[in-house]
DNA sequence: TAAAAATCAAATATCATATATTCGATAATT
DNA sequence: AATTATCGAATATATGATATTTGATTTTTA
């Protein structure tokens, strides 16, 4: 009998290692693994059809990336991360987000408008077919089509595991329709400030993305935050 | 016989991948091993006394760190960091370090002001006494000294893994002179700015700190690479 | 010079050990 | 007498060592 989800059957080629660490980091970050969840090595190796060693190394990954906390001899688990931890992560990415859209506007010219187009379009079409997993994927990609222009390495690097720990907070306003009116709005600026070759004006749309973030956003899961905590 | 280098007499607790991780780090920090430099698991699981396994595990979680890559069926070897990598992680720090300082100046009360005086002192006698390695692992702590008021833990976490990255920067200047006057005046004047409790007197200081760097050393460094090249 | 074999090390699996947790039994206290 | 607390054994699982396999590189021979 051949377990699904093997993947030794998908992958052959590679090593299981970064196979393994794409397979949790995904279940992480589309929930199916959720915050304080515990990872059985055991499990998870049955589960992917390898044995626990890759599991252990992809998990130490993990935990170097901050999604995955260890506990001495208890084993691996999905990190909790609090409202206080969120705001820090959003105020480290704004920072390096406006950063990167620095270096991108330095050559408009690396920038591809017409993949930006399309990811746009592709994001409004995911939101009339409420489709919020591929909507939460295209945004994240629509973003780092753009902080790519920068051609920094770490910066991306850095970016990227920031977007990871920030995953379960998108999802959870993926659901509020004022926030997503509010941030549709703010991805057609940024395409326009884009095709405008506009530094200032991407500057300025980074900073009110993340000014609504700071201001709406975050007060509000603090706020929820406290009731899951009287309840 | 015993190797000295062994790990589980030292370390009788706790895991043993942590400790490797340390090691492995340190080394890599001081010097010991270079960049370039082959990785041998084999070879270093003999040297601290331990199996393949932790050795591999310290390695990934390295390489998630930025210090090591790993190379397909070939190994892991220390990074290579150029000089364009240089640059962008210093206007990385640039930015997140002002960050840290400014969440430090909401409360200086959480500056510890007196190991400050003593850091800067020992740092000043390190120099006297040209015990380079000293003063830099002194900085260090000096600067982190200040970011930890911060009290973020994320900020702190990349904050040191851009330090260990920019290591090898930092040994590369340690025995220019004029850097090393250049240097004490800014640690002179972030402890200043400190004691005065002035958060736009630190905001300037670490300005002024990376603007150095950004002007004098980085083209420098440029310079020495191209020079490398041709050679 | 090219091909094949030998060698070497990484990648993975399997096996062993150590530790934390849980459950049950017994004792102690109310 | 009943309930709770504590101690110990059993179980589960992380952690670490050893063994095997796979892939790559180098060397040797034709």
């Amino acid at each position: 009998m051949q377990n699904n989800d093997a993947i030794s059957a998908t992958i052959s080629f590679g090593n299981l290692h970064d196979a393994v660490v794409d397979r949790i980091r995904g279940m992480i970050l589309d929930g199916a693994l959720k915050p304080g969840e515990w990872l059985r090595m055991d499990d998870l190796a049955t589960k992917f059809g390898v044995s626990t060693v890759p599991v252990r190394e992809a998990l130490r990954q993990l935990q170097a990336e901050g999604l995955v906390t260890f506990h001495p001899r208890r084993g691996a688990m999905v990190a909790r991360i609090s409202a206080a931890h969120y705001e820090e992560i959003y105020l480290i990415r704004e920072q390096l987000e406006k950063l990167a859209c620095r270096f991108a506007a330095e050559d408009f010219e690396r920038v591809p408008m017409a993949r930006l187009k399309q990811l746009l379009d592709e994001i409004e079409i995911a939101e009339t077919k409420r489709d919020v997993p591929r909507r939460l994927q295209l945004v994240r990609e629509y973003f780092f089509t753009i902080f790519s222009a920068s051609q920094k390495e770490h910066l991306l690097r850095i970016l990227s595991t920031l977007w990871d720990l920030s995953q379960q907070y998108r999802r959870y306003f993926s659901s509020v329709p004022e926030v997503i009116t509010q941030r549709l709005a703010h991805y057609r600026m940024l395409y326009q400030a884009c095709a405008a070759r506009d530094a200032d004006a991407l500057s300025r749309v980074l900073d009110e993305i993340h000014t609504f973030g700071r201001t709406h956003l975050i007060p509000r899961l603090r706020e929820e935050e406290k009731q899951n905590l009287e309840r």
